[in-house]
DNA sequence: GAAGGGAACTTGGCATGCAATATACTGCAC
DNA sequence: GTGCAGTATATTGCATGCCAAGTTCCCTTC
C-alpha cells in the first residue's frame, strides 16, 4: 500500500487527487478486489485523512465506473464486467484514432523516436513479464499523439476509460496479446513517418480493439 | 432561474445531482456569465441546501470543463474559450461517429421514425426561433442512435463534452448552421434507411464538426 | 421449527465548524 | 507620491457531527 503524502505543501496538492490516486491504482493492481465493500471509516484509517476528500475521490471513481455506489446502501468496487470493459476500450480507440489523426501533421522525428522508445521499453517489459513496466510503457506510447493532438480533452476522456481497461488487462495478460501490440506499435511509427496518417489513426484504433478481443472472454 | 426541488423524497434523488443539473443549465443558458464568480455561500442560499452538494456538483462541473476551481482562491465559470469548445466538438463528433457505426445493424423502422420525428421538431424550433427546443429536438434525434448503440460510456462522455459546446452554440446560434443541421440529419437517416452504415457515421461526424466552424468565430 | 415482524446496528448523504491560504487594503517608510 | 510590508478579510479545502435509509439478527408467534 502505498504511503499517503501529506506533507507535500509547496505545491498545493489537493488531498482529495492524492486519494483518487492511490484508489484508482489500489483498485487496478487488484489491492482491492472486484465486488470488495469500500467503507468510508476504513478508508479514512487507511489513508489518514478524513471522509470528505474519501467521498470525494469515491465520487470521481463512480464516474469512471471503477466502483459502483449505491445510495445509502453500500459502496463496492465495481464487478469485472466484460461488457462494460467492451465499451470502454471501444471510447480509448476512438480516442487513440482520432488523437492519431490530429497529431499527424505535427509528428517530428523527435516525436517518432520517443515513440520508438517507449516500444523497446514495452517490448522488453514484456519479456521480463514485467507487466507494471510494460502498461506504463504502454501508456507513454500512445501519450506521444495524445500530446501532440493538441486536444487536452482526449486525455480526460482516456484517463477516464483507461482505467477500467488496464485492470482487466492485468487480470489477464495475455503476452501474445502485448507481442501483437509491440508489432502494432512498430507499424503506427512506420505509417506515421511515411505520412500516411488515415492508416496511422486506423492502426492505432485496432491497437486498442484488438487488446479488446484478449479481455472479452475474461469473466468475473 | 429554475426553482430548486427539494421536496422529491420518493425515487432516492441525490441533492448533488439536483445541483449539478441547476448550475449546468444556469451556465448555459447564460444565467452565469463566463468569468462570474461562483461563491459557495451565494449558490447555498441560492439553492436552499449546503455546501457540500454544491461542491460536489462543482468537482463534475470542473471536469466538464464548465468552471474554472483555483483551489482556495475563487471558483468562476470557465470563460468561453474557443479552442476548448473546438476540443469539446471533436470528442463529441468521435463519439457520435462511433455511436453510429454501433447502432447501424441494430437501427430498425421504429428508430429512423422517431429520429426524423425529432428532426420535424428541431426543424420547425428553428423556424420559430425557439433556441431551447431546437438543442433539445437535436439532443434527441442523436441520442436515439447513442441509446441504439447499446455502449453506455458514450452517453457519459458526451454529457461530459456537449455543454461546452451547447454554451458556445446558444450564445451565438446561427439559423443557418441550424438549416444545415436539419438537412444533415435527413441525410443521416437516409444513408441508415439504405444500409450504408459507414457512410451514417462519417455524417454524423461531419454534423457535429460543421457545427463547429460557426462556434469557431466567437470570441468570449 | 419456521416464518414474520421489529429493533438495533451499519452505512452513506447532508449540514456545519475549523483551518489554511490568497488577495486586497492600509499604513509606513523612502 | 510611490513602493513595500503587514494585517485583515474572504473563500475554499478539510474535518466532524447528525440524520435517514437499509440490512441483519433476534424474538415472538403460529
Amino acid at each position: 500500500m502505498p504511503t499517503p503524502q501529506t506533507s507535500n505543501v509547496n505545491s498545493r496538492s489537493l488531498l482529495r487527487d492524492d486519494v483518487y490516486l492511490s484508489l484508482r491504482d489500489a483498485i487496478i493492481d487488484g489491492t482491492f478486489l472486484p465486488g470488495e465493500r469500500l467503507r468510508d471509516q476504513e478508508l479514512e484509517s487507511w489513508l489518514g485523512v478524513s471522509r470528505t476528500p474519501i467521498r470525494e475521490a469515491l465520487l470521481r471513481l463512480a464516474r469512471a465506473g471503477l466502483v459502483s455506489a449505491k445510495p445509502g446502501r453500500a459502496t463496492i468496487v465495481a464487478p469485472a464486467n466484460p461488457k462494460i470493459v467492451g465499451d470502454a476500450q471501444q471510447i480509448a480507440a476512438s480516442m487513440h484514432e482520432l488523437a492519431t489523426r490530429l497529431a499527424g501533421p505535427a509528428v517530428t522525428p523527435d516525436a517518432l523516436g520517443a515513440m520508438e522508445a517507449a516500444n523497446l521499453d514495452f517490448a522488453s517489459a514484456l519479456v521480463a513479464g514485467d507487466i507494471d513496466l510494460a502498461l506504463r510503457s504502454d501508456d507513454a506510447f500512445h501519450a506521444v499523439l495524445t500530446g501532440l493532438s493538441g486536444n487536452t480533452m482526449i486525455a480526460d476522456v482516456l484517463e477516464q476509460a483507461t482505467p477500467l481497461i488496464r485492470r482487466a488487462e492485468r487480470q489477464r495478460f495475455a503476452s501474445s496479446a502485448g507481442r501483437e501490440s509491440v508489432e502494432q506499435h512498430r507499424a503506427i511509427v512506420e505509417r506515421l513517418r511515411a505520412g500516411d496518417v488515415d492508416g496511422a489513426a486506423a492502426l492505432s484504433r485496432d491497437n486498442w480493439m484488438t487488446l479488446h478481443q484478449h479481455v472479452d472472454h475474461a469473466d468475473g
